[in-house]
RNA sequence: UCCGGCGUAGCUCAAUCGGCAGAGCGGGUGGCUGUUAACCACUAGGUUGUAGGUUCGAGUCCUACCGCCGGAGCCA
């Protein structure tokens, strides 16, 4: 065995002899000549095995080796421009660790069911890896921006005792006897966090039990969600603008390789820069009627409505001043025109729906009560919430940003189950 | 929950008007010293999702159920 590297650090080492540990991936044959495709987990190269170059037992072992099956292999790293990597491995010696059988993954195409089924070994293939690979680019950019701008992570609990969105849609659990349920969003906590530290964020799963089964709907789903004190809906949708800037350069600048093995169109990704544009609600109904929509106003945005109004825009567009009546309770109003919230929604480009909802929170002790009453939650369960009104409430506002429809708009995937490791919708509690 | 579609070999799919269930991939065997989802030859592999019905005859038509896919609503 020669020193151990891996694949994506090959041309360091280019004449040299090394040892590969992997799986092999692909393999062809010709006569006396096989040829292995072997995966590391960073890369793939093709290790070249010539009879007369190696002994029979290592010659033999090439022809054994099965898909996915894992093994150390050694040999002399070459240039070749035949290679789509640039290198690749004059095998000497092969070690098998173990023979796989029958993998069920083949090189042709898979039914969608059969592949999620696999899913603990679909992550093995080359797509599944570049997508994986941009939602870790993501979240490192996303991370790495607030950071930056001196954020504090502060995580939100994932058992609570309430209800932050629509209370129908709870994944309720037994605690001990009494129920909990699953967070629907992490904000209220982060609220509070605000007025701890002036500016947080925080990131972890969220789950819905919607019954929705469309490409861009997860039941457990990662958010991550800033709160500022004394921003409002302005300072909001601009850090929310210059945020996804961030995150789409970011993956522009660090992941084009994983881009371009997606066939994502790179020149749709170039021109996402801050400032987006900014459309009251009044304005996105304007141009639905344009548009031979028979959108109803006051009603919220259904998914085809939301795609109408993206297609008008060459990057995310914000729409803000929705009306307050199919908003969240804890959204503040507009004081000069009450019945829209000061609540914004960014709705990426290319039909991807929207990856931001935001607002300004109400920050009135009463109003606040009043609201909670009415949308008849509990006051008990609301009593933290309610405290931060009551000792030095401030105008505060944040956003929650879906990381699966941001890693879905950005790769350019057709369906958000992709975009995470292990999805779990309405059909699908397995692997 | 509602609307639409699909269930045939391990996988992806064919099968004309209701008339012998087939191909590619994957597996096995053999061949090939530069292959790129390699190729060539041979080969094994089937309770056509389940239950019932119509018919001389059902993969194909009808009913119910199950599973999956797409969409709507709801949302990020």
């Amino acid at each position: 065995m020669a020193q151990v590297v891996r694949i994506s650090e090959i041309a360091k080492f280019e004449g040299r002899e090394v040892t590969l540990q992997g799986w092999l991936y692909n393999k062809r044959s010709s006569g006396k000549l096989w040829f292995l495709l072997v995966r590391d987990g960073s890369e793939i190269i093709q290790c070249v095995v010539f009879k007369n170059d190696v002994s029979a037992e290592t010659f033999q072992a090439a022809e054994k080796l099965t898909q996915e099956s894992s093994l150390r292999i050694t040999g002399t790293v070459s240039a070749d421009k035949r290679s789509p990597l640039g290198f690749e491995l004059q095998v000497r010696e092969i070690e098998i660790i173990q023979i796989a059988i029958d993998y069920p993954i083949s090189k042709k195409e898979h039914g969608i069911d059969f592949l999620m089924d696999h899913r603990h070994l679909w992550l093995r293939s080359r797509k599944q890896h570049a997508i994986l690979r941009i939602r870790h680019q993501i979240i490192h950019a996303a991370r790495e921006f607030f950071d930056d701008r001196d954020f504090i992570l502060v995580d939100s609990p994932i058992f609570t005792p309430n209800a932050a969105e629509g209370t129908t849609t709870l994944f309720e659990t037994d605690y001990f006897g009494s129920s909990a349920y699953l967070t629907q969003s992490g904000q209220l906590y982060a609220e509070a966090g605000a007025m701890a530290f002036g500016r947080v964020y925080c990131f972890g799963p969220t789950f819905r039990a919607e019954k929705s089964k469309t490409r861009r709907h997860l039941t457990e789903f990662w958010m991550i969600e800033p709160e500022v004190a004394f921003f409002d809906l302005q300072d909001d949708m601009q850090l929310a603008e210059e945020f996804v800037s961030h995150l789409v350069q970011s993956t522009l600048k660090n992941r084009q390789k994983e881009l371009e093995t997606l066939e994502r169109d790179l020149t749709k990704l170039a021109n996402i820069k801050a400032p987006f544009p900014k459309i009251h609600y009044r304005e996105a109904v304007e141009i639905l009627k344009k548009n031979g929509s028979n959108f109803m106003e006051g009603d919220d945005f259904g998914a085809p409505d939301e795609t109408i109004i993206s297609e008008q825009f060459d990057r995310p567009v914000i729409v803000h001043h929705y009306p307050a009546a199919v908003k969240a309770f804890y959204m503040k109003r507009d004081s000069r025109q009450p019945e829209y919230a000061l609540a914004m929604d960014m709705l990426a480009p290319e039909g991807y729906g929207e990856i931001i909802g935001g607002s300004q929170r109400e920050d009135d002790y009463d109003t606040l009560l009043k609201r909670i009453r009415e949308n008849g939650l509990s006051e008990e369960a609301f009593r933290w919430y309610l405290d931060l009104r009551k000792y030095g409430s401030v105008p505060h506002s944040g956003f929650g940003l879906g990381i699966e429809r941001t890693v879905a708009w950005i790769a350019g995937i057709n369906h958000v189950r992709e975009t995470i490791p292990y999805p779990r919708t309405m059909q699908r509690l397995y692997p």
